[in-house]
DNA sequence: CCTCCCAAGGTTTTT
DNA sequence: CCTTGGGAGG
């Protein structure tokens, strides 16, 4: 292996820096990935056996490239390094070993979030904590803060003291964890939070995943949290080999619980640790690299360093700003558009937004366009309804602990179970320290229900049969069966809701899912299913292949490269965030302008900012300055540039109200903002002579606009029907589950056409034409 | 027990 | 704007 031919100096170093701490300081582009490649190969090469090295990530899309190219680069060996996700290598350390910690079995659920606030749901109730006054969501980031700091429910309450709101939430923390523990459940915080008790409570594990991995690495260490810190030290203790590898201008996930002090203070922490920069950027032009650097140049207390790049200056940064929502999504359709016409794939663009509501608007531009578009992010595959009853009955087969997953279908499809029922059930399963769906198949539960009492029994049937057959056949013939027995399909189709398309298509794509899990694992089971399905995030399914441009929050893109990257709202209240805005702490909006840096240096060889003057937040109107990240960036840097630069103009209240009459979120941002001088002179800048006409007549997005764009739509809609559907009223049609019928109606629906058809077997279905994909006959 | 309708509230980011 | 949850009626 030519090292030298393939590696910088920097690199190099970093390679050959096998032994004790090591903190790779590792710039956007700065070919990180290929570092932590080669030295992994280096190891091997100096004699270091594979099973000794551990490799941690944050995203499973991130540990499935790293091993990718490790094993394109090592070979023979490379399997078993362990390379996996915080979470994953947790959860599979627990599947081992939990039951070393009191009342858990190794057969544990994993909650996600939806499951953990329904938890906190009951708990309030049951503790009687009005969620007015105390918001779930507030209980649920406490609890997850503590749990990212290690703080037990004890140590919570000791921290809470007499502070009213804290021991409320302390007294949930409490009897959450009861309810998790009885469901033989962890959330995601536990996973990391028991992993670490468990190394804490019992040294003969510890020991031996210590002499297990003695090369350790950690990717994007900025973005760790305390737990995460003392997973990894734990780990290290012993061989203290341990390389992070991390650029704390990266660091964009403090309000999940990263510690940006884990990297910054990494030599306090390890005095002999060897720290290498890497500071060369292979993958920018000058313009946008320098624009990055001009921008995190504004935020204190960061490490020193000086990105550079030798790929020449390149072709400017352009921002536009446009009237609203609509008029920016369609000037940058239009932009990738034209550049596709001229040469270009769609896959080389990606569209960056701070918040997920941004999407909709580019995407129903999009659909408008007929341009090939996929979302990252949103509303994730697993937590769709279907998915979630499905998963639900698995999790119920898998583990009978689980009284949230049982809770869910005992009643779906009907069964004539209703919210009384469950809740006697409950509560007797409850006094008698039994789990749910004990107390549902127990003679004693039957007889509790009263008239209802027989409703039960099929239900439990289906289970028990199920419980029976796993482990016996396969897990694909489980799931089938199981559909058999439930007729979920059935009973989603008798909903008749306009999406029944989609979700039958979404329990199909959940079945190839199982398909695949159990044609790649080695020895799969439902437990290993269900745990690989629980710790996916969205960006981990993003393909390379796919010829799409991608629209994705920022915060989704790290770690990701694009030739032309749209960075779109660039508008002050909204990125920064008037949350980060008004917020006393400065580390906020610097946290913000972190995730400014990290959208431009996405971006290869061109970098497009827009904004809009007016946009609907929340069904409110609002009108945003522009961005002062943008004005952040030297003006040689941006070419054709609708930016209103520093001009000295008073403030005047109209520019902060909404056309609504009601204020603005963002007026509130006035005293804070002063508190920096650079902010002051930003906010002070009227963008008078950029403003276009629409700006005074008050009116919302201009409705004409809309009645264009929806005619649009129609015609696109009929533009592809009319000449692809292929069938009219009256013909008859076949369908590939339905069989043969004839189409009794073509209405036009708010995406796509919905097809009334007569089934010949099946009977009177409507469904979209988009879908259904029926031939004619 | 289920379904439909209206009011309120919510959006920052996610493993 | 859009989703969720609570309350009333069938």
């Amino acid at each position: 292996m030519d090292l030298e031919s393939l590696l910088n100096p920097k690199q190099l170093e970093a390679v050959y820096q096998t032994e004790g701490p090591v903190l790779i300081l590792a710039g956007a582009g700065s070919g990180k990935t290929r570092v932590l490649t080669y030295r992994v190969a280096y190891l091997i090469e100096q004699g270091v056996n594979p099973w000794n090295i551990m490799a941690i990530t944050f995203t499973n899309k991130a540990a499935g490239e790293m091993r990718e190219r490790i094993d394109s680069v090592v070979g023979a060996g490379s399997e078993s390094i362990w390379i996996s996700t915080f979470h994953s290598s947790c959860a599979r350390i627990l599947r081992r070993y939990i039951d070393r910690l009191e009342e858990y079995d190794n057969n544990f659920v994993i909650y996600d979030t939806d499951d953990t606030k329904s938890v906190i749901k009951d708990v309030a109730k049951k503790l009687n904590i009005d969620t007015k006054r105390i918001k779930e969501r507030t209980i649920m980031n406490e609890i997850s803060s503590a749990k990212n700091e290690l703080m037990d429910p004890e140590l919570y309450a000791e921290y809470a003291g007499s502070d009213f709101v804290l021991s409320k939430v302390a007294d949930c923390y409490f009897e959450y964890q009861n309810t998790l523990r009885k469901n033989n459940a962890l959330d995601f915080d536990d996973l990391l939070m028991k992993c670490v008790e468990l190394f804490k409570a019992d040294s003969e594990v510890l020991a031996g995943y210590q002499d297990r991995f003695r090369y350790i690495c950690v990717d994007e260490y900025q973005d760790t949290n305390t737990a995460q810190f003392q997973f990894v030290s734990l780990l290290a203790q012993a061989s203290r080999n341990i390389c992070v590898v991390g650029d704390d201008d990266q660091s964009i996930y403090k309000f999940r619980g990263a510690n940006i002090r884990n990297i910054l203070d990494f030599e306090q922490i390890y005095p002999e640790a060897k720290v290498i920069k890497l500071e060369q950027n292979y993958r920018s032009t000058s313009h946008i690299l320098d624009a990055a650097n001009a921008v995190i140049a504004h935020n204190t207390g960061r490490k020193v360093k000086n990105l550079w790049t030798d790929r020449g200056e390149g072709v400017p940064i352009v921002y536009k700003r446009l009237d609203n929502a609509w008029e920016e999504s369609r000037y940058i359709t239009e932009e990738i558009e034209r550049e596709v016409s001229a040469g270009a794939e769609y896959k080389d663009f990606a569209v960056l937004y701070r918040t997920n509501a941004q999407s909709r608007s580019l995407e129903e531009s999009m659909i408008m366009d007929g341009m090939p578009y996929r979302i990252v992010g949103g509303v994730n595959f697993y937590s769709r309804r279907e998915i979630k009853d499905i998963l639900a009955y698995l999790k119920t087969i898998s583990n009978g602990r689980d009284d949230l997953a049982c809770r869910r279908i005992i009643n779906i499809p009907k069964r004539g179970i209703g919210q009384t029922s469950i809740t006697k059930l409950q509560t007797y399963a409850d006094e008698h320290g039994i789990s749910f769906y004990e107390a549902a198949s127990s003679r004693e539960g039957e007889l509790l229900l009263g008239r209802s009492a027989s409703k039960l029994a099929p239900f439990v049937n289906i289970i028990d049969v199920l419980r029976s057959r796993n482990g016996e056949i396969t897990l694909t013939d489980l799931f089938d069966d199981m559909m058999d027995m439930i007729k979920y399909e059935q009973y989603l189709e008798d909903l008749n809701e306009e999406d029944t398309e989609d979700r039958l298509d979404n329990i199909e794509e959940l079945r190839n899912k199982l398909v695949t899990y159990e044609e790649s694992a080695g020895e799969p089971t439902l437990d290993g299913f269900l745990e690989e399905v629980a710790l996916v995030a969205d960006i981990d399914n993003v393909g390379e292949d796919e010829n799409r441009v991608l629209l994705m929050t920022l915060h989704s893109a790290k770690g990701l490269e694009f030739k032309h990257v749209f960075m779109a709202g660039m508008e002050d209240g909204l990125f920064p965030n008037s949350m980060t805005i008004i917020s006393d702490n400065r580390e906020d909006i610097e946290e913000e302008r972190r995730l400014m840096y990290v959208g431009i240096t996405r971006a290869m060889d061109q970098l497009t900012l827009t904004s809009a003057v007016q946009r609907m937040v929340r069904g409110e109107t609002q009108r945003y300055p522009v961005s002062r990240f943008v004005l952040e960036i030297p003006d040689e840097y941006l070419g054709e540039s609708d930016a209103p630069k520093r001009k000295r103009v008073s403030f005047s209240t109209d520019d902060i109200m909404s056309t609504n009459g009601k204020t603005s979120v963002f007026s509130g941002a006035g005293p804070s903002v002063k508190d920096t001088s650079i902010s002051t002179d930003i906010m002070s800048t009227k963008p008078q002579k950029y403003r276009p006409a629409a700006y005074k007549t008050g009116t919302d997005i201009p409705k004409p606009y809309i009645m264009e764009a929806a005619a649009a739509q129609r015609k696109a809609v009929t533009a592809s029907s009319g000449d692809s559907l292929g069938y009219i009223v009256g013909d008859r049609v076949r369908h590939t589950k339905y069989g043969e019928g004839i189409v009794l109606e073509i209405a036009p629906g708010p995406r796509d056409y919905q097809v009334t058809v007569d089934f010949d077997g099946a009977g009177r279905k409507i469904m979209y034409a988009g879908f259904a994909k029926l031939q004619k006959i």
